[in-house]
DNA sequence: AGACTATTTCGTTGTATGTCGAAATATGCT
DNA sequence: AGCATATTTCGACATACAACGAAATAGTCT
């Protein structure tokens, strides 16, 4: 791995809610508007975030229709990028926001995902 | 590991500068004078970085008289630390750019320290 | 004590980045 | 075509941060 390309790995993993992002994924892959919710974040920075990690290659991404959904890298993927995510997955495996996280994300896939964008969108 | 913490080491391998500084570690530890040298950076600046890779646990210290000397953590570090600084090296472990450095580090490590050390200081 | 030296701290400056809201783009539906 | 909706791009703003030089600190040596 080129320097450069190791350095926008380590900056994408360098906020806080980009990493929270990533966590969230571990589990499949999820939409911009559920991402967006979870978060509480404006969509627009939601989209930017996803994109910093799309563009480190940390995430993998698959347009549907309107919706755009994020997942984590398949085998395909840069191994050093892989090795990223397992390292910070790992290492946060037992971090209480995370863990806060992933009951959020409960909630969220809990609800209907039309009405979920729906709302978002006007948000 | 704690989000807190996490969030400490992604950010502190977040700049060039501090990865390079890093990665020259690995072969023993070094003075401050030694690292200002190989990146020709204000010594001011090399301690900043230092200090920040210090305090996310990325790196020992040890004071002997008035050179400051900063290593690689050793086993006692927590693990997360130490799996990050591995994960780098690993992705970085063919990159030119860090190869020069360690070309540069030959270069100051067969340098008389109390020379560098003086030149460093009237810079 | 006083001169010298290595490192850190402090104050400043410029650049990078996270955030938002509004506008633009792309897709689905009627 | 026209409207609704999901996502991205753009422009603005605030904060964070890397870099420097100067001053402060901590140590050595005579």
């Amino acid at each position: 791995m080129k320097l450069r390309e190791f350095m926008a790995v380590a900056k994408a993993l360098g906020d806080e809610n980009r990493i929270r992002m990533l966590l969230a994924l571990q589990d499949g892959e999820l939409c911009v508007c559920q991402i967006t919710e979870m978060f509480g974040l404006a969509a627009s920075t939601t989209s930017k975030h996803l994109s910093i990690l799309y563009q480190a290659g940390l995430l993998d991404s698959r347009k549907e229709g309107r919706w755009m959904y994020y997942s984590l890298p398949g085998k395909a993927a840069s191994a050093a990028a892989r090795e990223a995510i397992r390292w910070a997955a790992k290492a946060l495996a037992e971090d209480p926001r995370i863990a806060e996280d992933t009951a959020r994300l409960r909630k969220v896939l809990a609800m209907d995902p039309v009405e979920l964008c729906k709302r978002q969108c006007r948000g």
